[in-house]
DNA sequence: GATCGAATGTAGGCGTCGCCAACAATGCTG
DNA sequence: CAGCATTGTTGGCGACGCCTACATTCGATC
């Protein structure tokens, strides 16, 4: 589906976007390695350096698709984040939200993390990421309001948190975790990180 | 040092050795995108496609610098790794190793875990892998033993250490954790995994 | 110790890539 | 409708990975 015929003349109409939506599918399907300019434009039905028009370069054509994928990741958390429910719940779901996402775009996710701190990019990005990682900031910070969590440095808790999800992103993107075993585990997993592992 | 113009007797005598020392260095120093087997050959002194003796591909070569980081690493942990002790300074000890190997090869790290499962290479990387993996696992055995950890499936266990310990180590590599900020957090880190965040 | 095959290195070439410059078609704004 | 910026095209440059054919050396066998 959505490979609809119509005459583009000449001006393609939004090159852009139909670029970053052929890398998305290259990228998904083919991997990160497979990932050519001179492809996607052969995809999309331009000449080999239109997408220069658009994309100063290969990197940049990488960070835009890093930055939307952050916006959607950002999307997934939001809709599955209730802020009414204890934390054990909410966290859970959160938790699944994002290893949900890692699952379904696995080598994109590592795209995300793939550091290329290009100066002027890494504005909106570096803003992308706030954002994402604000979710559970929030989660934690309501949760130590409400007696929920131990105190101390958010920061810390953040850390805790934070690295355990991308951990388990990582081994899920990695392929040492079938998606399957993942979310089944999702539960036991954040029940392990906010009990503990010692012996009440 | 070290770039000695001695006069190659045609064979090089450790070739293969030679690239792989090569080609660490640049990946250290260049990133692993700016690594390229004419471009190693020509560092060592040979001609273009002398590298394709040793290494039947490009990811050939990366996958065997993958296994010697995964003997490096194997090595920092089994010295790291002191059985004596309670469980958790020896845990804070053994991810400090983890960690320091994550700010001291970076670059590295990220194609260890980079999932290219070549059919037959992925056996030795397999078991290169679970060596590793391995040491945490005696860790949480050993603890379960001694009553230091919960009882539960030893597995769930060893994914929640190891999925923190490795999202840390991607924070680092990722540039988004300072090696300062991830060292000082060790203990902390620790403390709060196996105690957990609730309240007691 | 000479011989011959296997291992190792060389030379050259093919197709692809990213990037650049010069040119052509289109859209926009006065 | 004139002029200019935008967007797409063509062609080319140097580098890359990989392949094949050929050269040199090593080592096992007689």
């Amino acid at each position: 589906m959505s490979h609809m015929p119509e005459s583009r003349p000449y001006h393609h109409g939004d090159l852009r976007a139909a670029l970053l939506a052929a890398a998305e599918r290259t990228l998904r399907e083919k991997g990160v390695g497979s990932l050519s300019l001179r492809e996607l434009a052969r995809e999309v039905g331009v000449s080999h350096a239109a997408p220069g028009r658009h994309f100063k370069d290969k990197q940049a054509l990488l960070n835009a698709l890093a930055l939307a994928g952050y916006e959607r990741l950002g999307q997934a958390l939001d809709a599955a984040d209730d802020p009414a429910l204890p934390l054990e719940p909410r966290l859970t779901a959160l938790a699944r939200a994002y290893l949900g996402f890692a699952i379904d775009n696995a080598e994109l996710l590592e795209l995300m993390y793939a550091r290329k701190h290009d100066p002027d990019a890494s504005e909106q990005m570096a803003a992308a990421v706030e954002r994402t990682v604000g979710n559970l900031a929030q989660v934690v910070a309501d949760a130590q309001k409400r007696g929920e969590i131990i105190a101390g440095d958010p920061e810390d808790l953040n850390l805790v948190t934070g690295a355990t999800l991308h951990g388990m992103a990582a081994f899920i993107a990695g392929g040492m975790l079938t998606p399957e075993a993942a979310l089944a585990g999702v539960e036991t997993l954040v029940h392990h990180l906010l009990h503990g592992l010692k012996p009440r």
